[in-house]
DNA sequence: GTAGTGTTACTCGGATAAATATTGTCCGAGTGACATCGG
DNA sequence: CCGATGTCACTCGGACAATATTTATCCGAGTAACACTAC
């Protein structure tokens, strides 16, 4: 049982996505430099969260990534099936079949009992992590996390994040 | 999130040595015969179990695998803990230390939301296991089980244990 | 007939290769911003 | 001075290796049963 490492940097990313405000976007490579990971590889999760809807993508420069829906509508639940895959971490084999005996199909119309065990710990591990709302996060962040690291983490979106349609500030030329 | 494809086979061969009585045992060559499996790679896997104290070996003629313990003390739990490592899914790298923004330790004394959240999650899931016992599993697959399914099973289940000091029947010579 | 003894076959145990999945990297296609040129 | 246009740099997207984990296999150590021999 051992879960992807991209995991926990694509939940990271999508927690930090989540502090944009206004429809503003963040570089894929700005987001690896946040956290000391190679751009290539993050690029590979972050392609696998807007294929699951829950970033867009918006290409060309000032471009960047962003969340498709509000943070109160993506659960962690959500991010970890569009990194590890939908299928169940326990899949059976129907081991009980192979043996020599052979018996009719019938016989074995009953779901296999200890794959509906594990399905049903599976279930609760779901559900367990549909009810971690990504908005929940941030705000438990923001709201328990230490000031200092809040502050840093905020002013390192403030300086990479790009707004929709260049409301740059323009100071000077 | 995949899971280890021997823990399905681990959990079979624990619920059939379950079924055994008085202390017999089964070699590991007949639990593979039974599932269709490879003996040399079952045995890895039952080597994990023997290791984790959840089952006892019998070494030499006549000697095989049983259980250590009580069908009613062991859960599910204990077997995927056995067979893909004790450590949790989901481990955190720590990946918000890891960006640019250099700040004192003590900034990161509290734990990472997104691991805490995580690890949650992953409680539930240890929890469910844990409430699945190995008892029960087989008193709900003799009971609701397809009856030909358990004939055969418990067929084959007598025809391979090996008592535990030779009270074969002796029924001729 | 009984006890001792040597052999034998069967078991588990750990160390060793192959296959697969994951991790990491690279290059190409697309797009909007910017500078330049013309009116 | 304003607009159109061409170039460019930056972005994402998918295809290609390296590594780690899992899967599968083999050979060796140990043990108790079995057969044989001697008494």
């Amino acid at each position: 049982m051992k879960l992807s490492e991209g995991v926990e940097a694509a939940i990271h990313s999508a927690a930090m996505l989540a502090r944009l405000e206004g429809g503003a976007t963040m570089p894929g490579s700005a987001l690896a430099e946040a956290f000391g990971l190679s751009p290539s590889y993050l690029l590979k999760h972050l392609q696998a969260l807007t294929a699951a809807r829950i970033l867009e993508s918006v290409p060309g420069p000032a471009g960047g990534y962003r969340l498709a829906r509000p943070a109160e509508t993506i659960s962690l639940l959500d991010i970890v099936l569009a990194v590890e895959g939908p299928r169940p971490a326990f899949r059976c084999g129907e081991i009980r079949q192979r043996g020599p005996v052979k018996l009719d199909a019938s016989a074995y119309a009953r779901p296999c009992n200890i794959n509906a065990a594990m399905l049903r710990a599976e279930k609760a591990y779901r559900a367990a992590l549909a009810a971690e709302r990504l908005s929940d996060i941030v705000t438990e962040y923001e709201t328990q996390g230490d000031p200092r690291a809040v502050a840093a983490s905020c002013a390192f979106v403030t300086q990479r994040a790009r707004p929709q349609k260049s409301t740059a500030t323009r100071s000077n030329t």
